[in-house]
RNA sequence: GGGGGUGUAGCUCAACUGGUAGAGCAACAGACUUUUAAUCUGUAGGUCGUGGGUUCGAGUCCCACCGCCCCCUCCA
């Protein structure tokens, strides 16, 4: 019995034979293997001329595939390079062919022989040594794959339920090589942005994540309680305020790769916790954050897609810079239809419930979010290609700098890319009276009622009176970056274990 | 939170207007010493998400609950 669910009669075939390999003294869970080359690698040794007599080599790997012929067997294992077929011959293995007739689909199995081409023209390893690595208790849910004459693969069965692929993500991985791929482009564009930064100069360093008072974004914690200090503690929502506070301690240049954490809605573009850049850097203002990122994302672009151009979704991005800057006020103005500076909060409310939105929910926005509401329904879904948003209204950036020709607005930049945010940036605030200002008016909106307004940081505050160089910082969101080079519709296909309900257990599935 | 859909064998899916569950692959036994979704013969495998109700009879109808997916709302 499996703590998870009952013992299905396929894994009692299986242990019935885990069983007769101990018997015949055969370790189904070796310690270790000498692997001489990959799949790939050893595909890439054989050239023709070698006929029959290729180099020998030793591969490992997870049996994908097997078809018994009495006395002989093909089948094909899968490392990370690749797959290579295998051919078991009883008169070359003699005893070990018992072991070969108790193999399993899934088996980790190593196998030391020659290299050569089939009559059907594969490339195969003929096993002189078969050596169980890992027996296979449990099927992975596999698909057969059948290349039909035009060449095109079709798939029957395989893992399809995305629950499962969620919750099992070792199966999704181990039957589906392009879900492995995915990560690694995801991998890959993260160890980029890496380099990209610490070849600049930048210091990669880390902040807490469990945090007394949270603040640098506007959303609800994760709470949880520290024993010995009898106190509560916060997730980390952004990384923001405790970066800048190195830039006070004069580092000039940090970065931050790590989860943010926030207690909100899921769907496909939220996850509870996720993946967020953070970077800050001393004496730049906004504009030097926009010229960075529009030298960065287009290189992680051509790095990870080989191009600054990529199909998705049906949508052809172009990434070539530079990309357009639209003000906020004339995006409101020219998609919403109404100027922000003269508009009345009971026009903007009238103006969502005209475009279909709920009219109680909307009687309940007001100040910074009445607007964010406005640009979110009329502006957002037109920014397709990558454009940057700039300018914000003073009362939606508490952390921004005031704008230097209109103290209305803040030095706020935005970056949209297929009607989504990707990054969000300004002038950092640096006056530290006119950040208590600022936090002052957020707490008034959280005593209103609003649980997503700031909290007062006295000691971000104290850090910014010891003095802070003017600073431009900005927030990248990882994940929806990877749904774009990637192309996946859901935060959950990019990431390895997404946030999901606990399994239900056998007994109480059906309770409560 | 609201609306729609869905949950049947290990996997992917069937089962007409209610009549007591079926296929492909996987599994098991046997045949086959260069095959490749191998093939051939045979066998086994299911409290039809959970609980209740209607009915002579429920996978199928009704109610509740649980999970998942999609759309709307929303935080990145």
């Amino acid at each position: 019995m499996t703590s998870t669910d009952a013992r299905t009669y396929v894994e009692e075939a299986r242990r019935e034979k885990l069983a007769a390999l101990t018997e015949m003294g055969v370790n189904p869970f070796a310690y270790r293997y000498e692997r001489t080359h990959t799949a790939a690698e050893a595909l890439g040794l054989y050239a023709d001329a070698m006929g029959d007599n290729g180099p020998e080599v030793a591969v490992a790997g997870r049996l994908v595939s097997m078809r018994g012929k009495g006395k002989t067997a093909f089948g094909h294992i899968e490392d990370a390079s690749g797959s290579i077929q295998l051919y078991f011959k009883q008169d070359t293995l003699g005893g070990t062919y018992d072991v070969v007739k108790l193999l399993d689909l899934d088996d980790h199995i190593g196998v030391r022989g020659r290299v050569f081409r089939t009559r059907t023209g594969e490339i195969t390893v003929q096993a002189a040594e078969v050596t169980v690595l890992a027996k296979s208790l449990r099927p992975l849910p596999r698909g057969k794959t059948q290349v039909t004459e035009d060449g095109t693969p079709v798939t029957y069965g395989g893992l399809q339920d995305p629950e499962t692929r969620y919750r099992q993500r070792y199966a999704d991985l181990a039957v589906h090589p392009d879900i492995r791929d995915l990560f690694r482009l995801r991998a890959r564009a993260i160890a980029f942005m890496r380099r990209y930064f610490d070849a600049r100069g930048f210091l990669e360093v880390e902040t807490p994540i469990l945090q007394s008072l949270y603040g640098g974004a506007a959303a609800r914690p994760f709470v949880t309680h520290h024993h010995s200090l009898d106190m509560p503690l916060y997730l980390r929502i952004a990384d923001e305020l405790y970066l800048k506070r190195l830039i006070v301690g004069g580092f000039e240049r940090v970065y931050e790769i790590g989860h943010d954490f926030r207690n909100e809605g899921m769907d496909r573009t939220h996850n509870p916790e996720f993946t967020m850049l953070e970077y800050y850097q001393a004496y730049a203002d906004y504009r030097d954050v926009m010229e960075t990122l529009e030298d960065l994302i287009p290189q992680l672009v051509e790095h990870c897609c080989g191009s600054l151009t990529i199909e998705r979704f049906g949508i052809t991005f172009d990434f070539t810079p530079p990309w357009p800057r639209v003000r906020f006020m004339e995006a409101v103005e020219e998609h919403a239809g109404v100027d922000l500076r003269t508009a009345t909060e009971d026009e903007l409310r009238e103006r969502l419930r005209a475009a279909g939105q709920d009219a109680e929910t909307v009687l309940e926005l007001s100040g910074g979010k009445l607007i964010d509401e406005v640009f979110k329904e009329f502006v957002e879904s037109t920014l397709v290609q990558p454009t940057f948003v700039i300018d914000y209204p003073k009362a939606l950036s508490p952390l921004a700098k005031l704008h230097r020709d209109d103290p209305s607005l803040t030095e706020r930049f935005e970056l949209f890319v297929q009607g989504r945010e990707i990054a969000n940036a300004f002038s950092e605030l640096n006056d530290p009276d006119d950040q208590r200002r600022r936090f002052e008016d957020q707490m008034a909106q959280r005593a209103a009622g609003d649980e997503e307004a700031h909290q007062l940081d006295e000691d971000y505050i104290r850090a910014l009176e010891y003095g802070m160089p003017p600073t431009g910082g900005m927030g990248l969101g990882v994940d929806r970056l990877v749904m774009l080079l990637t192309e996946q519709g859901s935060i959950r296909d990019v990431i390895l274990f997404p946030a999901m309900r606990p399994e239900p257990k056998e007994d109480d599935r059906a309770t409560s």
